[in-house]
DNA sequence: CTCGTAAAGCTAATTAGATTAGCTTTATGG
DNA sequence: CCATAAAGCTAATCTAATTAGCTTTACGAG
């Protein structure tokens, strides 16, 4: 029989698509395995366990999100800027809940850790959006953590059918993205 | 040997405290037979599996919060009951971080789950909250949603340590009731 | 007071997943 | 052509959930 001929980034590739299909909770080393073609045990010979799979996953999806979300703001400023920053979020937790959810639920190994960089890397593009509203220093750290806070609520309430009314949920985040420009351009 | 004498109700209440001090993911059978003084199976004369448990603690919490918030909001109005609103759900995730986790991240099971009820208490209660605002109805899902986003956030990436900065997360908390205030305010 | 019964427990056994130990095979550089 | 490290594999162990079937206690009806 060939060889899959795998590394540690292409397993955590495979992981990542499958928690988008199956939700990053159901994640297994058994259903990934059966993914790849190989037998659970062989997993560990790229990672050191399951909980280290996961984490890698979460940095991948950090990552991408920074990076989408970096070009999304590019050159962009004010109202602009915001739609594009909110709209990519979401947009990314729609299209890849499993690695949404692997990026924001899950806990910092320390200081050190790569998922601390790459979610600084997206705070930077938020900070980036921010810019044009001339909010004062002393606001930046609250204006963005309440950005993050309300992005990140929204993702979640959404996904565990938090939202039961008839209304469209894509009818409110434009509601919120406005309420948030006005909001900005108020505490100037 | 004495018989413990539990029913349902006891078995969820220790596995609600048992989840804010293990955490709700951590929340196993193993651990609350322990804590109950009973067997691990025993458990299943109360409760039909660990979902069901869960779920248990999801619709037990999720009542609580309904309560608490429903008193706080009580005789208030405008950024008071607002402030009243935030802060006793804010400070109901701090004090009982793993209840919070599961009612917020539990899934309805259907159009009648007990679950949806108690959290229809919990919105009326924001509802209430925002009476004094005079926002047009139209507007009213949009802005209860974006409020139960926010606060639901904040939780979270608090939690998860979401927040590596210096800066107070309480600090934040409070910019962020202002900004909601002159938010809604605003949008009138 | 005594008996029948349902509820509340218990032990033993099964099953699903994760993980570990130790063996085998494939590529590849020398 | 061979040595060896990497990538797989099988077998075995461990933890947690769950099921089956037996035992014991509380308690109301006679």
């Amino acid at each position: 029989m060939p060889r899959a001929g795998l590394n540690r980034r292409d397993v955590i590739a495979a992981a990542a698509e499958l928690a988008d299909e199956v939700g990053f909770q159901q994640l297994t080393m058994g259903l990934l395995a059966q993914r790849l073609g190989i037998r659970t045990p062989s997993l560990y010979k790229h990672v050191t366990d399951l909980a280290d799979l996961k984490h890698g996953v979460a940095i991948q999806a950090m990552a991408a999100v920074g990076e989408e979300v970096r070009d999304a703001v590019a050159g962009r400023s004010g109202r602009d800027a915001l739609t594009a920053l909110l709209g990519t979020m979401r947009s990314y937790a729609m299209t890849h809940p499993g690695r949404y959810a692997a990026a924001n639920s899950t806990l910092r190994t320390g200081p050190d850790d790569p998922l601390l960089a790459a979610s600084n890397r997206v705070i930077d593009s938020i900070s980036a959006a921010l810019r044009g509203y001339g909010i004062a220093d002393a606001d930046m750290v609250h204006a963005i953590r309440t950005i993050r806070s309300t992005i990140h609520g929204f993702a979640l309430l959404q996904e565990t059918d938090g939202f039961q009314w008839s209304a469209d949920p894509a009818d409110t985040f434009d509601w919120m993205i406005q309420f948030i420009d006005r909001g900005l351009k108020a505490s100037r």
